[in-house]
Order: structure tokens, then C-alpha cells, then sequence
DNA sequence: ACTTGCTATATTGTCGACAACTTGGTGTTA
DNA sequence: TAACACCAAGTTGTCGACAATATAGCAAGT
């Protein structure tokens, strides 16, 4: 799926993006007919691409009625950290035994690099970096489930809030720290401790957006 | 989806039923055409269970070679239970906060009656009861996505694995031991506590699994 | 005016046929 | 014999048409 092949894989992953991306506003209703012909494909190229968005959460769908985008409300924001923090911290505690001793050194690099962006005074530690980052644990955790669960259902998610609510990307300051700290607990093996600071962060991360959108 | 509506819906459940109690096996191809025929419907019909199959992680597809249905292996099994841990987990912190007092009333009635069952040496507490007392706390969590990650998703290939690899249901003795505490800690709104409970039971039950298969 | 029931319309669900692709086998050549 | 190209059969992907269902609007009755 990295290099989509069929129409219905172009069209679902052209479809997420345009909700993302907000160019399909959240909320409103998919209508099959319309969108084949915007998509110049059938029906039934549209209905696959709607049945992944759905297994996605990303829209919803009534039997006989039709898919609508999924609404966006703070309780929905709280709940996607919810999960997020249980499967991430899930996702680093294994990381700590099972990313091998050249993926924690890669990691390593790439925090380092991190640090130069961020002394350089361009703070740009942006959502690019920040999510890179995640993405390298929650691959470290070699745990299939987890990993299909957080690329193909949550980011998606996840950034469709970041984009929407129009928050600027993750905490730059105190964030660089944390994941410092994650990746020293990595390097020790000490799993346990991996799990506790990616909660943390990934709690701080909440409140974070919780008091920008109060 | 609770009252199955459309064709594709029927045979979304029949075909899951038929994977998860092995009446197709594990790791077996699954033929569009042949399925069709087989439940006198259309390949539409079929591609569109078929797909709700993939997104439960119940088959696995690539493109324009076909469906697989998903290998069982210890290794899987893990990485299952690993999830779980994490999930339910979370599941039983959002419980202990968001059930009403209602519901943590109707699960100490639940739990009582279980044992009632166990003392009058029936020894009846199997499987159903277990997954019961599980789906309240799931469903007291109150949180979307947990909800529809665990009930669509997961449970299901833990039946499946259940089923296939021949386990007498949960462990009878120590299980409702466990169960009692999570009830206590709930009920005393102790988020943490309920928690780390929920979370060793569900190791112990991998434990106690991975001990049955070696 | 409000409700009730019907009808018309538009949307989704299902189907069978055709197109595109993969795969295994065959034959040719070095 | 090994390697390569090609062909044939079968499977999946895509399409347009038809059937079934929901929704909005209108008409009639109280």
C-alpha cells in the first residue's frame, strides 16, 4: 500500500487527504455518485475507498443512508489520546527490548539532529520531525497490531485535528526533553521506564492542545 | 451492524463465524468466485465482507493476487495479548472514572453471580461469563474507539485463536479472584489501581496460555 | 393548522460482464 | 541443463445498469 496500485487505492488514499486536509470539511455527506465523477471512476472504486475510511474512522456510515465525515469535537480529540497513550506506551515499552542496537543508534541520530534544528535558532522541531520520531518507536515495537493500528487509524486521525483546530504542530521547547529522556530509557533497556515517559509525554502533548482550544 | 442489514452485512458475520470457528482454516486462500457461489451472492457482495474482514485483521489481502486467511502462531498470539494488555488496560482506568454507579452496581451483580456458579461447583465460569465481564468495562470506558478497536477488532481473533488452538476457555480458579479486585478498585473510583489490575490479568492469561501451548 | 399517507426522486445496494493483472507452464536458445 | 521469453488460464479489479431503500414534498382528511 506504500506505492498504491489499484484505482481504489489512489482514490482512498486522494479521499483521506482531501478530509485531512479539510478540503472535504468535516461533518458533511459523501455522496457516491458525486465523487465518482469528481474521481473520474465508478461506483464501486468510490464504495472501497469509503469502506477504508470507515474501517479508518474516519467517516461513518448508515446502512441505506450513506457516509458522512466524522464530526470533530474536543470529547473526540480527549478520547483519540486516550488510545493513543495506551498504544504508544505499549508501543515503547516493547520497543526498549526489541528495536535492535542500530535502530536505537539511528534514533539516537535523529534526535540529535533534532537538537542542531532547535539550537540553530530555526526551532523548527516541527510536526514533520515530531511525528518521524513516533513513527520510529511505534516501528520498534516489531508488534504488528500496533503498528496497522496507529498508521492506518489514529495519525490519520490525529492529524486531521492538528490540521483543522489549526494547532501549530507539537510543543517545541519542553517536547525536545522528553524525547530525549524516552530515548535514554530505550538505550538502557529499561522498558518500564519507556512505557511511563511516553505516557507522559503523550499526556503533556493533550494538555497541551486542550488549553490552546479553551 | 448489531441487527445485520444488507447481504453484504449477513455475509461479512457468516463468513467471520465460519474463519473464526475454523470451519474455513487458517492461512487458507479465499477464492471471490467460489465464495460467491458458495453464499449465492455476488463477488461485490463478497469483496465488500472481504474487505471488513481485512480491516478486523482477519484476512489479509494483496493486490491482484487475493485473500488470505490470516496464519495463527504463537508469535501472533503474543503480540495479541500485548495489545489487549494495553487496551483494556486503559479500558478499566476510563471505566473506574466514567461508569455510572448503576452500571459498576450491575457488574458486582454480574460478578456475583459467577460466583455463585463457581461454589456450586458447576464450575460453569467459562468463556461467555468471562468475555461478559470484559465487554462492561470496555463499554464502561466510554471511549469510541476503544470500544469499536476491541469489539470489532481484537476479540474476535482472540476467539479465533481460542477456538483453533483449542483452549478450554479462561482460567477457572484464579481468573475470578482477579475479577473481583478490578470490581473493588472501580468501585472505589481508583482509575490507577484498576488499571494495573487489568493489566496483570491479562498477562497472567497469556501467561497461562503461552504455559498451555509449550 | 397539523397530521397522515402516498408518490416521486434521489441515493445506496447488488448484479453480471468485461478489462487488467498474476501465475504456472511451454518452448526456445545459449 | 539453465535461463529467458512468451503464452494461456484463472483470478482480481473496474465498470455501467438495475433493484431496493430512504427522504422530501404534496395531497387529503380531521
Amino acid at each position: 500500500m506504500n506505492q498504491p496500485i489499484t484505482a481504489a487505492d489512489k482514490t482512498f488514499i486522494a479521499l483521506r487527504d482531501d478530509i485531512v486536509e479539510g478540503r472535504i470539511e468535516a461533518g458533511s455527506k459523501l455522496s457516491e455518485t458525486e465523487l465518482s465523477t469528481k474521481f473520474a471512476v465508478s461506483r464501486a472504486v468510490i464504495r472501497e475507498a469509503i469502506n477504508r475510511l470507515e474501517s479508518c474512522h474516519i467517516v461513518e456510515r448508515k446502512a441505506n443512508v450513506g457516509a458522512r465525515v466524522v464530526a470533530l469535537s474536543p470529547q473526540g480529540l480527549i478520547e483519540l489520546y486516550q488510545v493513543r497513550e495506551s498504544l504508544e506506551g505499549m508501543a515503547a515499552r516493547l520497543a526498549a527490548t526489541n528495536m535492535t542496537d542500530e535502530e536505537i543508534a539511528d534514533l539516537s541520530a535523529l534526535l540529535q539532529s533534532h537538537f542542531d534544528e532547535v539550537k540553530g535558532g530555526e526551532s523548527y522541531y516541527q510536526e514533520a520531525g515530531d511525528v518521524d520520531f513516533h513513527y520510529r518507536i511505534i516501528l520498534g515495537s516489531k508488534n504488528k497490531h500496533l503498528i496497522s493500528m496507529l498508521f492506518d487509524g489514529i495519525y490519520h486521525l490525529v492529524r486531521m485535528y492538528r490540521v483543522q483546530l489549526g494547532m501549530a504542530g507539537p510543543r517545541v521547547t519542553t517536547a525536545y526533553d522528553e524525547h530525549k529522556h524516552i530515548v535514554q530509557a530505550i538505550l538502557n533497556r529499561d522498558a518500564e521506564l519507556a512505557e511511563m515517559l511516553m505516557r507522559r509525554h503523550i499526556l503533556y502533548s493533550k494538555n497541551s492542545i486542550e488549553h490552546k482550544l479553551s
